[in-house]
DNA sequence: TTCCTATAAACTGTATACAATGTTATTTAT
DNA sequence: ATAAATAACATTGTATACAGTTTATAGGAA
């Protein structure tokens, strides 16, 4: 792997980790150092991740980590629950014992991390879970698409998520494997759809966040 | 428009109006003289469209425009044929006479650049009223990756497209409207699928192209 | 103290320099 | 004349320098 694509990575996965939480700052000085390269490499990086929506670059001011608005937040969701049932037809066509119990592997290693309070394993898992799917459909172009947009959910929901939106998830992702050992197409779409409906649900998007507060409406009683 | 943004979207402009074809070398000190920066700034707008597939960047090798691959070009266009019609019901709900007048002068530039030969006006028009459609879906994040997808069928119609591609369209825009002033969703979502099918169809993917030549079939009777 | 202003520090934006790599042209030998 | 080898050139990769902007700090007046 080249040099910046290892950086990007690096980087990355601290912020979906929530290592590097929304709103922290990235000072180029202090990353090019850590990484010992020139700020050239590390402005590169930025300006990636800055494309993919991971970070905000605001002109003279740096990078800091994207902090989703609440219409981000409910589009990226939207976007999957439009997106991922529809792969799921060309999935099945490629989909076997080989596959069936590779991700049910995953599904094991997702439970144990959750079960060791893991909690940067378990959020790469449930992602990767979910875009390695895409990944099945063929379709490349689509499942980069969705990978991205699984990443960003990480990232949402560690602005708005709540204790539910990762752990209990309705009945886990053993379920939507079951469906499509049967080959049952249209319940396994009908799952995902849920399934992801459930994720936006469980996320606190109602404009209470702290640069929103009307103070007029709080203290006059 | 801050000037990266404004270089953007010239060299952007330049591909997708097939005036930089697609393996079009792009050095950068050629680039940087003609925009009066330093290659700095072209580097940047070079990487951002990389990462957009608008061109390629091979290292110690520099940039040149996409040569879109066969799968890369069916990808894109099963892409759009899986996402367009369904944006067509939350675009309904945005569809009004103001509207409706708005894409159908849209329309009426795209005959008049055709019927006058204005090759680049006519494509750019072409990939504008499908994002501008995307757009009035409401959901920002698929309509950004849909005009994303719109451009990149630009590019893929200048390495693959025939005559048909672009021109005739198995009866023009126009139906679309019609179907959506008369809030038929299905039908309209029905045609947008047969649209884009078409155009797929009038691509020449059929892997005779130069760097796949069988010479031993070719010179063996 | 509190607020405002002035100064200093930290950080980013852009250009340029130099090294490394790739490409082309020229020479030399067969 | 052709092919290989070498040298000259062009182009990219990366680091660094300097200017411009923002942010933090310190000092002084109300």
């Amino acid at each position: 792997m080249s040099n910046d694509e290892h950086i990007y990575q690096q980087i990355l996965n601290a912020i979906v980790e929530h290592q590097l939480p929304p709103g922290a700052r990235l000072p180029e000085d202090r990353l090019s150092e850590a990484f010992s390269v020139s700020r050239t490499g590390i402005r590169k990086v930025l300006q990636r991740l800055a494309l993919e929506h991971f970070v905000i670059i605001e002109k003279n001011k740096g990078a800091h980590v994207n902090r989703p608005s609440e219409t981000e937040a409910s589009e990226v969701l939207d976007s999957r629950m439009l997106i991922e049932p529809q792969l799921i037809p060309a999935l099945l066509s490629h989909w076997d014992l080989t596959q069936s119990k590779r991700f049910r592997d995953m599904v094991l290693e997702e439970k144990q991390a959750e079960a060791t309070n893991q909690l940067a394993e378990s959020i790469q898992l449930t992602a990767r879970f979910h875009y390695e799917l895409a990944n099945l459909s063929g379709n490349q172009v689509l499942a980069r698409f969705i990978e991205q947009l699984c990443y960003r959910s990480s990232l949402i929901l560690a602005a708005y998520g709540t204790r539910g939106s990762v752990g209990c998830e309705c009945g886990d992702h053993t379920q939507l494997l079951d469906l499509l050992d049967e080959k049952k197409s249209d319940q396994a779409q009908v799952w995902m759809h849920h399934h992801l409906q459930h994720i936006k649900s469980s996320l606190i998007l109602d404009s209470t966040t702290d640069n929103n507060i009307d103070f007029q409406q709080l203290f006059t009683h």
